[in-house]
RNA sequence: GGCCUGUUCGUCUAGUGGUUAGGACAGUAGGUUUUCAACCUACCAACAGGAGUUCAAUUCUCCUACAGGCUACCA
C-alpha cells in the first residue's frame, strides 16, 4: 500500500434504508480522511437494490448529512463521474451482462429452485441430530448445476423464473490481507453457491458491491468489521472476472453502551439527531475518529485538517468500541469553549431563533431588535456553560423571555432566617443609583455594599438576587446578567418578586 | 451447527519479552468562586482464565471462556 499513491479511490456505499447511522458516518469518515490524506477520490455510490427495504426519501437524508459533516464527495449522485451511474438500481443491466458472461464461461449456473423449499431444506438440517458435518452443512446441494441442456431449456420456455448462481471452485484456499485484521484464511468449503441474480433480475450485494468496486477502479475498500466474512465471496468475483483485488481494511464495529450493536433503542444513532441536539460538526468528527483510531498515548482534541495529517489506516484497532454519549459530550463542549466568538454566535442565535419560532414566542422582553445585538455580550457567559448548542436555550432565554416564578421559588426563603423583602429593596435601591451607563463594575460595587452593610455573606444576598431576576438557583455569572438584563428589566423583575413573596 | 474475528482501568485507548502498565472521559475528594460551569490539584481504577516457550510474559504459541460478525433470491 502506498500512502502516496495519488490514484487512490475509495469509496462509502450506503444502503438507503434509513437515516446516516453513526456507524455509517465514521465509515465514510475514514474513506473521505483517506482520499483527503492521499490526494485521492471519494466516491459516494448508493446500493438501493432491494426495492422492498429501500425509500427514495432517505437518500436525500443521507446526503444531506454528509454534507452537513462535510464529506463532499468527488463522484457520486448530484456530482456525476465517469464510472456512473452510482446507482446500483440504475446499473442493473451491467450486473446481468456479468453474470451472464459467467454463465458462458461455466463460472455461474442458472438456479430454478423455489426460494420457499430451499428455506425448508435448510430449517431441515438445522433440526436433524446427525453428527456429520457433511449433513449438517447447509450449503446448496447444486441441484441445479445437475440439470441438463434440455432440462434448463424446457425451463427456460415454461418461463420458470430462476436465480443466477455463482459456481464457487472446489476446496480452494482464499487468501486476502486485511489492513487492520491481517492475514485471512478461508476455504471454499465453508462456501455455498451464493446467488448473484435474484429471480426479479435484481443482483445480491456481495455480488454487485464487487461489480461496482472494480468498474469503478476502486483501490481501498474501508468498511465495517461486519463484511470481513463477505470479502471472500467478493474476491472469488473478482477472480473469475480476472479483475484486480483491491486492499482490505475493515472497521471495528461500533456498539452501544451496553456492548450490543448500536441499534434504535440506543437513543439517538443517526448524524440528524445529533445535529438536532445541537452537537457541532468538528466534535462528532472528533469522536469518530477516536472510535477504533488512535493517534498516540496523549492526544484526544484533533481538528479535522490535523485528521488528515495524522490519519494512517495502519493504526486502526481491531476491538469493537463502545459508543461514550459522555465523552461525545465532553468532546462538543471543549469544541464550544474554544469556538470563536463570532461562529458560536452565529450558531446560537439560529438556536433561540429556531426555538422562538417552534414555541411560537413573540412578546420578548427586550424586544427582538435586541436579540441579535445581546447575544453577542451573552456568549461569553454561556460558552462555557453549555455542552451542546441546544443547551444554551436554557441560559439564554430569560434574557428575552418574561419569567413566572414557579412555586418552589416562591416560597424559598419561607423558613430561611433572613429578611429577603429588606434585602430586595436594598437591591432595588442599589440598582436604580447605578449611573444610566449601568457599567458592571459600578452594578458589583453597589450590590457588594449591600452584603457589607448587613454584615451578609455576599453569596446570600446573591441567591436572593439570583432567584427574583432569574427564576433559578443557577445562574450566569450574576452582575454580567443584571447588566446585559438593563436596568429596567432588572427592576421590574425584582420589584415582581417582592410582589410575590410579600 | 459451520466459518471468520476480537478480549489492557466502568468507557475510549497507549504501550513493551524486564515499565511505579501511560493518557482522556466518567467517578470521588479538595482548591478557586456570587450560583452553575470552566479551570487547577489529588485520588480511584485494567493486562479474561489456564497451559506452554523463556532467566523473565500483559507482550510470543496453544486451549478454554466470553463477545461480535457471516452463514438469505438483506446490505
Amino acid at each position: 500500500m502506498n500512502e502516496k499513491n495519488k490514484d487512490v479511490r475509495v469509496r462509502f456505499a450506503p444502503s438507503p434504508t434509513g437515516y446516516l447511522h453513526i456507524g455509517s458516518a465514521r465509515t465514510a469518515f475514514f474513506n473521505w480522511l483517506y482520499a483527503a490524506k492521499t490526494g485521492g477520490k471519494f466516491i459516494l455510490r448508493i446500493e438501493d437494490t432491494d426495492i422492498a427495504r429501500h425509500q427514495e426519501e432517505t437518500i436525500n437524508l443521507i446526503l444531506k448529512s454528509l454534507k452537513w459533516l462535510g464529506l463532499n464527495w468527488d463522484e457520486g449522485p448530484e456530482v456525476s463521474g465517469k464510472y456512473g451511474p452510482y446507482r446500483q438500481s440504475l446499473r442493473v443491466e451491467i450486473y446481468k451482462k456479468y453474470a451472464h458472461k459467467l454463465i458462458e464461461d461455466n463460472k455461474a449456473y442458472r438456479c430454478f429452485c423455489s426460494p420457499d423449499l430451499l428455506k425448508e431444506e435448510r430449517k431441515d438440517k438445522a433440526d436433524k441430530k446427525n453428527k456429520t458435518v457433511e449433513e449438517k452443512s447447509f450449503k446448496y446441494d447444486r441441484k441445479c448445476l445437475k440439470l441438463s441442456q434440455k432440462n434448463i431449456k424446457d425451463n427456460l420456455d415454461s418461463g420458470k423464473p430462476y436465480a443466477i448462481r455463482f459456481l464457487v471452485p472446489e476446496n480452494k484456499t482464499i487468501n486476502y490481507k486485511d489492513t487492520v485484521y491481517g492475514d485471512i484464511t478461508v476455504n471454499t468449503a465453508s462456501i455455498e453457491d451464493f446467488i448473484i441474480i435474484r429471480s426479479n433480475g435484481l443482483p445480491t450485494y456481495n455480488y454487485s458491491v464487487a461489480i461496482d468496486d472494480a468498474l469503478m477502479k476502486i483501490t481501498h475498500i474501508i468498511r465495517g468489521e461486519d463484511h470481513l466474512s463477505n470479502t471472500p465471496k467478493q474476491i472469488l468475483i473478482y477472480n473469475a472476472f480476472n479483475f484486480n483485488v483491491p486492499d482490505f481494511t475493515h472497521l471495528p464495529m461500533i456498539l452501544g453502551q451496553d456492548g450490543q450493536k448500536l441499534s434504535k433503542r440506543h437513543g439517538s444513532i443517526s448524524i440528524e439527531k445529533y445535529i438536532e441536539e445541537g452537537f457541532v460538526r468538528e466534535a462528532i468528527l472528533n469522536y469518530l475518529a477516536l472510535l477504533g483510531w488512535s493517534y498516540d498515548e496523549k492526544t484526544t482534541i484533533f481538528s479535522t485538517s490535523e485528521l488528515i495529517k495524522k490519519f494512517e489506516l495502519s493504526s486502526i484497532n481491531k476491538k469493537p468500541a463502545r459508543f461514550d454519549y459522555n465523552k461525545l459530550l465532553w468532546i462538543n463542549g471543549y469544541y464550544i469553549r474554544n469556538m470563536d466568538n463570532s461562529h458560536l454566535k452565529q450558531l446560537l442565535e439560529k438556536q433561540m431563533r429556531n426555538y422562538l419560532a417552534s414555541k411560537n414566542i413573540k412578546d420578548l422582553e427586550n424586544g427582538v431588535k435586541q436579540l441579535d445585538k445581546k447575544i453577542e455580550k451573552i456568549i461569553p457567559l454561556v460558552k462555557e456553560r453549555i455542552k451542546t448548542l441546544k443547551e444554551s436555550i436554557n441560559l439564554i432565554s430569560p434574557f428575552f423571555i418574561k419569567i413566572s416564578y414557579s412555586d418552589e421559588l416562591a416560597t424559598y426563603f419561607k423558613n430561611k432566617k433572613i429578611n429577603t423583602i429588606d434585602i430586595l429593596n436594598r437591591v432595588y435601591k442599589a440598582i436604580s443609583e447605578v449611573s444610566d451607563k449601568f457599567y458592571v463594575k459600578d452594578i458589583e460595587k453597589n450590590l457588594r455594599l449591600i452584603s457589607e452593610r448587613l454584615n451578609l455573606s455576599f453569596r446570600k444576598v446573591a441567591e436572593v438576587i439570583r432567584i427574583a431576576i432569574w427564576n433559578s438557583t443557577i445562574s450566569p455569572p450574576l452582575f454580567e446578567t443584571i447588566e446585559i438584563l438593563g436596568k429596567e428589566l432588572t427592576l421590574k423583575r425584582i420589584k415582581e418578586y417582592i410582589r410575590i413573596i410579600s
